[in-house]
DNA sequence: TCCATAATTCGTCATTACGCGAAATGAGGA
DNA sequence: TCCTCATTTCGCGTAATGACGAATTATGGA
């Protein structure tokens, strides 16, 4: 993960309508969710939806995939992963210890 | 946290300068960092940074302290925490199993 | 009290982001 | 092949954001 990407998704994620976007797709789960249905549960128009998805992918936020007639979008929770992950590297100049206790173990900061 | 929070947050990092100052703090602790030291560090202009600082700190993403005559900053780890929680909040429809193996166990993917 | 340094506020200009209607594109079923 | 529905592209007006110099405020030491 590099700053630009990093910047690129936490700019997708400073969006009302785009960060609903993501939160529902997280709560649907990887199986997908077609586009127009994202429209109708969040009321976005067609144009308006199509822009913001598109910025979510670019992301990296979101994969996308063709099924039948519509289009399923899922979100890619390794991105959020990898976004911790890059905002806590070298966590306290890597002081075991002095980052302790904020439960995010393994993201980046050493210690629990 | 409220949709109106992450918004907050993720607009604060989604900026290079911004994104820059809050990983130093990162790096440098939670002891702090003062504001002049951080501009020297990043070349950032003192008018610039004082936005910058008021805008991290604005979203909850910095705290600051007043020690003689600088002023500290330091990261609110706490705070991304709770953006992921956030982020991943009723994870696959809260179906244990569906989202697993992404290592984001506790902040609100139930499953590891 | 006076001074030097730290930090903030303000004003201006340039750049970019958003929403959405209308039109175009694309894929699949009959 | 033709038709229909899903999605994208384009263009416009509007609104928000960012950088930085100059001036201002605030703090602590001499």
């Amino acid at each position: 993960m590099e700053q630009t990407a990093a910047i690129d998704a936490f700019s997708a994620l400073a969006h009302d309508t785009r960060l609903r976007i993501f939160r529902l797709l997280v709560q649907r789960g990887p199986g997908g969710t077609p586009a127009m249905e994202i429209g109708r549960l969040l009321d976005i128009k067609p144009s308006t939806l199509s822009g913001h998805l598109a910025a979510l992918k670019r992301a990296g936020l979101v994969s996308s995939e063709r099924q039948h007639r519509e289009i399923q979008y899922a979100p890619r929770l390794d991105a959020v992963n990898g976004l911790v992950r890059f905002l806590l590297e070298d966590c306290c100049g890597g002081d075991e210890g002095a980052c302790s206790g904020i439960g995010l173990t393994g993201q980046g900061c050493k210690t629990a």
